[in-house]
RNA sequence: GUCCCCAUCGUCUAGCCGGCCCAGGACAACGGCCUUUCACGCCGUCGACAGGGGUUCAAAUCCCCUUGGGGACGCCA
């Protein structure tokens, strides 16, 4: 089957969780079928149109992975283009010229309003035979009777009455296509097979089949995926957790993660939650598209990040946590070079208990820090620094100067030192916890030693024991 | 206002060309197991077919209405 798919955002903003989908699913069609993906920049709008948009979002789709094979195109590099296919649409009759003020269309529309009808246009230019001058607009003689419909992928039959629909704007008096005539031409023309977009444009899409018909070109398939809504099913804002891309990234979440969640929300393959990138590739066929809105549940997106990362080798993911370390009393340098081993260990101790990057940044840093910028938290500091606590940490202190420091050799002095001295692991843990990272929780003391070393081990011990009562 | 679309656990969803569904999976919540803490993992609990009419031997599944939600009605995209 030959696809052709295309995302056409316009740069009046980042991109957005919303618009990421559709990216997404139009890219998943494409690569799933081994056809081609273009990417549009819809740029007609001067006014709201700006380079730092276009960039961030081409940024943003690099991020994620979704490469193009085409574009990206400006639409206003296009004008000749536009204009040549409004010509067409003149010269065979289906388009008139139309020499009606706004303020007027704006009473006719009004009125209908006022009536309890459809506001629009009510043609009265239509059989002037008007040629083109100052403030005058190009119109799409538009059938007066009739219903427009087809099949959309995603919901079926759709269908309208013509009387619904006006004659719309093709071409306005600044010699610029509206929206409408420049997607339906560029689609055209870009051999556009796919039109996958959001939900709010259905209603534009019996207007675009006029101008398809109108231009006697052919149908492409019309895939309109719902909206995604914040968690309490209004209309998605930041205010839901639902951010740019732009953001996520920052967030320390990994594209991969957010592909499998975006996809995952309006679109299903039996009862499979986690995918890779290649797995929704061969599985996403179009099929199974939710014809109901979504809400947006930024739990669960973490949940998949928290799984993603699990699955990411540790020393790639080391390689992706740098960028998120605080790098004061720290080498980030060394880190990422001569003390890759060391970070690469570090990670994948804190693998399975970190869900984001900036989280796995924060949860390593005690153990590369060295001794002396440890921190401590002063409860844990309370709690455990007793002198129960401190004779513990000497006694261990002790058996570990003449330990193998290997993890195995390791838990077993410790556990020797419990049969011993009779005490239980509980009266050794907080305090051994806050001589070593300052901070409870984390990984086994065995492992957290073994990856520490033996001399900065006996340090942290050392500077733990001299800590002031608090 | 007019038109279009949508409606299964709090959320994402399976099921929807009718019986296998007193509705399955996942996130969250809660309980437990594992355990040197914290996570991971595993087991379990809670929890939904919006309401009302039809059609049918049989409806979450088909039809209609109501209600609710979303979207669109521009010389914006």
């Amino acid at each position: 089957m030959n696809v052709v798919t295309r995302f056409a955002p316009s740069p009046t903003g980042h991109l957005h969780i919303g618009g990421a989908r559709t990216a997404v699913f139009c890219w998943l069609l494409a690569r799933h079928y081994n056809g081609k993906f273009l990417l549009r920049v819809e740029d007609t709008d001067r006014e709201r149109s700006k380079q730092e948009y276009t960039d961030s979002i081409l940024a943003s789709m690099r991020w994620l992975g979704l490469d193009s094979d085409g574009g990206p195109y400006y639409q206003s590099e296009r004008m000749p283009f536009y204009k040549a296919c409004v010509d067409r649409l003149l010269a065979s009759g289906h388009a008139y010229w139309c020499s009606c003020p706004p303020e007027d269309v704006e009473a006719m529309r009004e009125k209908a309003r006022a009536e309890g009808k459809k506001p629009r246009y009510d043609g009265r230019c239509r059989e002037l035979g008007l040629g083109p001058g100052p403030g005058r607009v190009v119109r799409l003689k538009a059938p007066l009777n009739g219903e427009i419909k087809y099949e959309d992928m995603v919901k079926g039959p759709l269908s309208v009455a013509a009387e619904e629909l006006d004659d719309m704007v093709l071409y306005r008096s600044d010699n610029t296509p509206t929206y409408n005539m420049a997607v339906v031409a560029d689609d055209v023309d870009m051999g556009v097979t796919h039109v996958l977009r959001g939900d709010d444009h259905v209603n534009n899409t019996f207007k675009q089949i006029l101008i398809y018909q109108a231009l006697g070109e052919k149908l492409p398939v019309f895939a309109h995926v719902p909206m995604i809504l914040g968690p309490d099913r209004q209309k998605l804002s930041k205010r839901h957790g639902a951010k740019a891309v732009i953001e996520y990234e920052k967030d320390g979440l990994l594209p991969s993660a957010i592909l499998n969640y975006l996809v995952r929300l309006g679109w299903s393959h039996g009862d499979q939650e986690l995918f890779t990138v290649p797995e929704l590739i061969a599985a996403f066929d179009g099929h199974n598209l939710n014809s109901s809105p979504a809400g947006f549940d930024p739990e669960k997106l973490l949940w998949v990040n928290a799984h993603h990362m699990r699955e990411t080798p540790a020393a790639a993911l080391a390689e992706q946590v740098i960028p998120f370390m605080d790098n004061a009393n720290l080498d980030l340098t060394a880190l990422a070079g001569t003390d890759k081993a060391r970070l690469t260990i570090a990670v994948s101790l804190y693998q399975p208990r970190a869900d984001n990057l900036k989280d796995l940044a924060a949860k390593i840093r005690p153990l590369l820090l060295s001794s002396e910028h440890l921190e401590y938290d002063p409860k844990l500091r309370a709690k455990a620094l007793t002198d129960e606590g401190r004779a513990h940490l000497a006694g261990l202190a002790e058996i570990l100067e003449t330990a193998d420091f290997t993890e195995q050799a390791l838990a077993e002095a410790i556990k020797s030192y419990l049969d011993t001295t009779g005490a239980a692991f509980k009266a050794i843990g907080p305090v051994m916890r806050l001589a070593l990272l300052g901070v409870s929780g984390g990984p086994e003391l065995a492992a957290i030693m073994q990856a520490l070393g033996k001399p900065e081990t006996l340090a942290r011990i050392r500077r733990a024991l001299a800590l002031p009562a608090a």
